[in-house]
DNA sequence: GCGACAG
DNA sequence: ATCTTGTCGC
């Protein structure tokens, strides 16, 4: 048996997110989102995958769940795992979906009461070629409310990385300001973020799933002891 | 040929 | 993503 094409498997998801994109909810759906300082909100987590060296196969699956706004660690787990999708842009999804939703049930059925009320996710979410980024696609799956943070500037839809842009950021004073990215569409896909008074890099934030975009980025802010949100920021060691 | 390319 | 040391500044 040959492997399918990387053409036949592109197109094959494309049409994978045309369909989960419609089940995306890009509003507040928990009352603690509606509330100023989110009281009722007691557990925010964090999922990534960390590789070693060159090897891109094999890399470590991680979930932490921090509580807030203390942001103390309630729960961690680290699962190594060998990928078998490859990284194509545009895709991150398909690499890494699978395990970062197997984390997530393996603390359902050892833990449910610790289970996050919100995912921070390293990658996009609609801000993204198809506005459905990985944030999209793991909140859709899991059900949960996810945000999807980005420490690089994805040019896509017509925002690009130019002159204005940079001028933007330089507006950005202190912890807490930001400024919208907006689709040739007009649509506004995101925000970048100044996460904190320190550092001058943005972060970009985008709408996952079950929470608004204006609640997703003061909410990030709020979980910023640096510039990347502590849930996402650093992992326990595989 | 050159630039772009979340992780 | 990851490889890597020092260095400059507050």
């Amino acid at each position: 048996m040959s492997a399918p094409p990387a053409e036949e498997l592109v197109k094959q998801w494309e049409s994978e997110q045309a369909r989960l994109r419609q089940q995306v909810v890009e509003k507040d759906t928990e009352d603690w989102q509606k509330t100023p300082g989110f009281s009722g909100l007691e557990r925010v987590g964090g999922v990534d995958l960390s590789f070693i060296k060159g090897d891109d196969v094999n890399a470590c699956a991680q979930l932490v769940v921090l509580s807030y706004p203390d942001l103390e660690v309630l729960y961690e787990d680290s699962q190594m795992v060998t990928l078998t999708a490859p990284y194509i842009a545009g895709f991150l999804a398909f690499r890494e979906t699978p395990f970062l939703l197997e984390a997530l049930q393996r603390l359902q059925r050892k833990q449910p009461t610790l289970l996050p009320q919100v995912v921070f996710v390293d990658g996009n979410g609609l801000f993204h070629y198809r506005e459905f980024g990985l944030a999209c696609h793991l909140g859709v799956l899991s059900g949960l409310p996810c945000v999807g943070v980005a420490k690089n500037l994805l040019q896509v839809q017509g925002v690009n990385k130019d002159e204005e842009h940079q001028s933007q950021i330089a507006a950005l004073q202190k912890g807490g300001d930001s400024f919208p990215l907006t689709a040739a569409s007009g649509k506004v896909l995101g925000k970048a973020l100044r996460s904190s008074d320190k550092s001058s890099k943005p972060v970009y934030v985008s709408v996952g799933h079950k929470i608004s975009l204006d609640t997703a980025v003061r909410l990030t802010h709020a979980c910023c002891r640096y510039r990347v949100p502590e849930p996402i920021r650093q992992f326990p060691e595989a």
